[in-house]
DNA sequence: AGCACGCCGACT
DNA sequence: GTCGGCGTGCTC
C-alpha cells in the first residue's frame, strides 16, 4: 500500500537530472513548505552529502525503503522566494540538474555543510576602568594609541583596521586588562552617509533621471563612451536605492574591481561595501553571502558569482561591462550572470543597468527591440578629447619583434614628448612557435592538437591549453638540425625588443604571465608614475588603472581577429580596439591609437574607424542576421571528450538521434519556405536564414576545431533554431534519452546554452 | 561525480 | 602469492 506521508525530495550536487527521496531526520516534525530551500544533510550510498530540499511530496521511488535525512544545518531555508525561483529558472534554462545550479550558488563553505557564520558587525569601546586609566598606559605604545582612539566614541572594527596598524593586538591587551570590551552594532545605526559626486552633465543628468523614474522592473542599457562618465550613473542609482532603504548589487568583470573602484564606492556612498571576488577564502565569501542574506549588507559588489548573491531587500542591480566575456561560466553550470542578472532583476521587480562603452549585440539588438531603455552618452567627461585613430599598413614593411619602423618612430617620439606608450599584441610568450628551419618540424603538444608555445626567451616551451612545460630541446628532435628558430611574435619578445631600444625608460610587460595578482599590477602601475615609459600586454590591460600620461596606444597583431572563423570574433576585436582606444588620453594630453595591419581596406576596420562602433555594430548585426546567429538565432552546444578517439563521436551520434526529427543533417536538411528561397536567389551574399519557423536544426557532430586538448579526444554537435522556446523543447524532450545512453557513460559530456564561442 | 565491486598485470 | 589498473553500475 502507497505511504500517505510526505518525504523530502532533496536536490544533491551531483549530474544526476532527478531528486532522491529521504525521509524527515526522525527528531524533527513533519516536513512543511516552509522547509523547501533548506539544507540537509543525507546519507548517499557509501557518504554523506549536503543537499536542499527541493519539493516535499509522497515518494516517487517505488517500494524500496527510503534513508532518513541525518539533520538540518540551519533552522530555517536558506534558498527561497526570488532567489530560489531564478535559480529553477537558471537549471530549466540550462537544462543543468537542480542540485548541481543550488550547489554552484552556494558559497563553497556553506556547500560543505559548515553553520552560515556569524555577521555581527563589531565595535570596541573603552569600559569605565579603561576610561579611567588611559593615562596610565605607556606613552606611544599601541595600547595607549587605540585607548586614546576610542576615548571619544566607540569604533567599528573596519574604520580600526583603516586607521591603526596592528589594532588587533592592543585590544586584545587592553581586553585583557579589564580596559576594552568588544561590543555589536545593531544594523539600524548604519545609515548611509553619502558624499556629493561632481555636478553631473546633461546626458548624465537625463540617464540618471530615467532611472530614477523607473522604481520597479526596468532594463537599461547605459550605452557611453570611455570617459563618458557611467561610473557616476551608477554611484547615483546606487545612491539613490540606498536611500529608499534598498540592496544594490554591482556585477564587474574580475579586471574592474580594484582596491580603487572600492574604495570611490565606499567614499561617495558612505556605507560598507562588500566585495566578492576571486581573492577571498570561503570563510569571506561565506560571510558576504550570509550578510547579503540577512539584509545587512547593502551594497554589494562581486564578480561573476556575485549574481548569486540573496536580496531581500533588493532596489537595484548593476552590470558593469555587460559585453564582458567573462561574465559566461566555461565550465560547469555554464550561466551567464548578466542574463541571470536580468531575470533576477525582473523576479525581484528591480531597475537593471547594463553598462558599456561597447555594448555587446545581443545587447544592442534588444534596445533596438525596445525591450532596454536605451541610455547613450557621447560626450566625454572634463577637457578629455577622443583619441585619433590611426591604420598603419605594413604590408612589406621590415618588422623588428612585430613592429614596423613607422611605428617605433611613433614610441621614440612619444617617449621623448614625455609621455608613456601602451603596446597590445593579443598574444602571451616569446613566440608562438617553435620551427627548424631546416625541416620544418614544429614544436607540438604531446597532449593537445596545438603548437607549443616559446618562453623564457627561447629557453622553455610552454603549452597554452593544458599547461605542459619543457625545457627547448638543443636540437631539431626529426632531423638534429641546430636551426630551430622561434616563429611570430609574444608578448615576451616584444618586451625583449623595446627593452633593448628604448633602454633609457622603464619596459613593463602585463600579461597572464607577468601578473599573477591583481594587486602586483596596480604596484606596477603606482610605481612607473606618471614617467615615460612603455607598457606591453594582452587585453588585460584594456581596461583598469587609468594612465594619465599616456599619450600613444599601438595594437599590432589584430590580422588573425579580422579573419577568425568564430562568429563573434569580428565582435570581441571590435570592441577591444574600443576599449584600447579608450585608454589614451583620457587626461588632457591628447592620444593616438595605432593600428598596426596587413589589412588596412578590412571593412570591419574602415566601418569602425569611420564610424564607431555603433556602425560596426550596424553592420555585424546585419551579417549575424543574414548568417542566422546570434541574436537572431538561438544556440546549444553538445560538447563530449573522452581519451578514444572515436568515443566522443559515437555518443553524439547516438545523442542526434535522440532528438525529436526536425530538421536533421548539414547543409541537406533546411526546410525552407518558398518566399525565402525566391529571397535567397535575389540576394548576392550568400547564406540566408537556413531555418524552418519553429524547427530546429542539428549540424555535426564534428570533431573540434581543437580535436585533442590536455589527452582528451573532443568533438560537439551544434543545435540551434531561431525560435527560443522550440530550441528548449527539443531540448528537453531529447535530454532524457541521451542521459540513459550506453555511450554516455564512456564520455564527459556538456551542454552549454547560448555558446560564447563553437571553438 | 564519487565510490564499490570486479577481473587482469608487474611487484613488495 | 598481493597491490592496483580502470571498466561498469548505482546512488533515495
Amino acid at each position: 500500500m502507497s505511504d500517505p506521508d510526505p518525504v523530502l525530495k532533496v536536490a544533491l550536487p551531483l549530474p544526476l537530472p532527478r531528486l532522491f527521496d529521504y525521509l524527515e531526520p526522525s527528531s524533527e516534525a513533519a516536513p512543511s513548505a516552509d522547509d523547501i530551500g533548506r539544507r540537509v544533510r543525507v546519507p548517499f550510498g557509501s557518504r554523506e552529502l549536503i543537499g536542499l530540499i527541493a519539493a516535499i511530496g509522497a515518494r516517487d521511488s517505488g517500494d524500496a525503503e527510503l534513508k532518513s535525512a541525518l539533520a538540518y544545518p540551519d533552522d530555517v531555508a536558506l534558498f527561497h522566494g526570488e532567489l530560489l525561483a531564478s535559480l529553477r529558472w537558471l537549471a530549466a534554462y540550462t537544462h543543468a540538474p537542480l542540485g548541481e545550479v543550488l550547489a554552484t550558488a552556494l558559497p563553497a563553505a556553506l556547500r560543505r555543510g559548515e553553520a552560515l557564520p556569524d555577521t555581527h558587525l563589531w565595535a570596541w569601546r573603552l569600559t569605565r576602568e579603561g576610561e579611567a586609566e588611559v593615562e596610565r598606559l605607556r606613552n606611544g605604545s599601541r595600547p595607549r594609541r587605540l585607548a586614546e582612539w576610542l576615548r571619544t566614541r566607540q569604533r567599528d572594527e573596519d574604520a580600526l583596521d583603516a586607521e591603526i596598524e596592528g589594532w588587533r593586538s592592543a585590544a586584545r591587551t587592553l581586553a585583557q586588562r579589564g580596559l576594552a570590551e568588544r561590543v555589536a552594532v545593531p544594523a539600524s545605526q548604519l545609515a548611509p552617509q553619502p558624499q556629493p559626486g561632481p555636478a553631473p552633465n546633461e546626458e548624465q543628468a537625463a540617464a540618471m533621471a530615467r532611472i530614477d523614474a523607473a522604481p520597479a522592473f526596468a532594463p537599461f542599457l547605459l550605452d557611453g563612451v570611455t570617459g563618458s562618465g557611467k561610473t557616476e550613473v551608477y554611484l547615483h542609482a546606487i545612491a539613490q536605492c540606498l536611500a529608499r532603504g534598498k540592496q544594490a548589487l554591482v556585477l564587474v568583470p574580475e579586471i574592474g574591481l580594484t582596491p580603487q573602484m572600492l574604495a570611490r564606492f565606499r567614499a561617495r556612498l558612505g556605507v560598507p561595501v562588500h566585495a566578492l571576488h576571486s581573492g577571498l577564502n570561503d570563510g569571506e565569501r561565506a560571510r558576504t553571502w550570509a550578510a547579503a542574506w540577512r539584509g545587512e549588507a547593502r551594497v554589494i559588489v562581486g564578480t561573476r558569482s556575485a549574481v548569486f548573491t540573496p536580496l531581500p531587500d533588493a532596489g537595484l542591480i548593476v552590470v558593469d561591462e555587460e559585453h564582458d566575456a567573462s561574465y559566461k561560466q566555461q565550465d560547469g553550470i555554464r550561466y551567464h550572470a548578466r542574463d541571470l542578472a536580468l531575470v533576477r532583476g525582473k523576479a525581484l521587480d528591480v531597475p537593471v543597468l547594463l553598462g558599456s562603452a561597447t555594448p555587446s549585440l545581443e545587447s544592442l539588438h534588444n534596445a533596438q527591440q525596445g525591450r532596454y531603455a536605451h541610455l547613450r552618452l557621447h560626450k566625454r567627461a572634463g577637457e578629455a578629447k577622443p583619441p585619433a585613430v590611426r591604420v598603419l599598413d605594413i604590408r612589406k614593411r621590415p618588422l623588428d619583434a612585430g613592429l614596423s619602423p613607422e611605428l617605433h618612430g611613433a614610441i621614440r617620439a612619444a617617449l621623448d614628448a614625455g609621455g608613456q606608450v601602451l603596446v597590445f599584441k593579443n598574444r602571451r610568450g616569446y613566440a608562438p612557435v617553435l620551427l627548424c628551419h631546416d625541416c620544418g618540424w614544429s614544436a607540438h603538444c604531446k597532449r593537445c592538437d596545438a603548437p607549443m608555445t616559446v618562453h623564457a626567451g627561447g629557453r622553455r616551451l610552454q603549452c597554452h591549453h593544458c599547461g605542459a612545460r619543457q625545457t627547448t630541446p638543443p636540437a631539431c628532435p626529426d632531423c638534429a638540425s641546430l636551426a630551430l628558430q622561434p616563429q611570430g611574435v609574444g608578448t615576451e619578445r616584444i618586451e625583449a625588443a623595446l627593452a633593448e631600444r628604448y633602454g633609457d625608460v622603464p619596459v613593463l610587460r602585463i600579461d597572464r604571465g607577468s601578473t599573477r595578482r591583481k594587486d602586483a599590477l596596480e604596484k606596477l602601475f603606482d610605481k612607473l608614475g606618471a614617467e615615460p615609459g612603455v607598457i606591453v600586454g594582452t587585453q588585460m590591460l584594456a581596461k583598469g588603472h587609468d594612465l594619465r600620461n599616456l599619450t600613444l596606444v599601438a595594437v599590432v597583431g589584430i590580422d588573425e581577429g579580422l579573419f577568425s572563423a568564430d562568429f563573434r570574433a569580428a565582435e570581441k576585436l571590435a570592441q577591444l580596439l574600443i576599449q584600447v582606444s579608450g585608454r589614451a588620453g583620457r587626461a588632457e594630453k591628447p592620444g593616438e591609437v595605432w593600428l598596426q595591419t596587413h589589412h588596412p581596406e578590412h571593412p570591419l576596420l574602415q566601418t569602425l574607424i569611420n564610424g564607431g562602433y555603433h556602425a560596426f555594430a550596424e553592420a555585424e548585426l546585419a551579417q549575424r542576421e543574414a548568417a542566422g546567429f546570434p541574436p537572431f538565432a538561438h544556440l546549444a552546444l553538445l560538447r563530449a571528450e573522452a581519451k578514444h578517439a572515436d568515443v566522443p563521436m559515437a555518443f553524439l551520434h547516438a545523442a542526434k538521434n535522440a532528438f525529436p526529427p526536425f530538421e536533421k543533417g548539414g547543409q541537406g536538411g533546411f526546410a525552407l519556405d518558398p518566399d525565402m528561397k525566391q529571397q535567397q536567389q535575389n540576394q548576392k551574399q550568400i547564406p540566408p536564414p537556413p531555418f524552418s519557423k519553429g524547427g530546429i536544426q542539428l549540424q555535426g557532430p564534428i570533431t573540434a576545431p581543437m580535436p585533442k586538448r590536455a589527452g582528451m579526444h573532443r568533438a560537439q554537435l551544434l543545435i540551434s533554431s531561431p525560435n527560443r522556446r522550440a530550441l528548449h523543447a527539443a531540448i528537453d524532450a531529447a535530454l532524457p534519452d541521451v542521459y540513459a545512453l550506453p555511450e554516455a557513460r564512456k564520455v564527459r559530456w556538456s551542454l552549454d546554452i547560448d555558446p560564447m564561442d563553437l571553438y
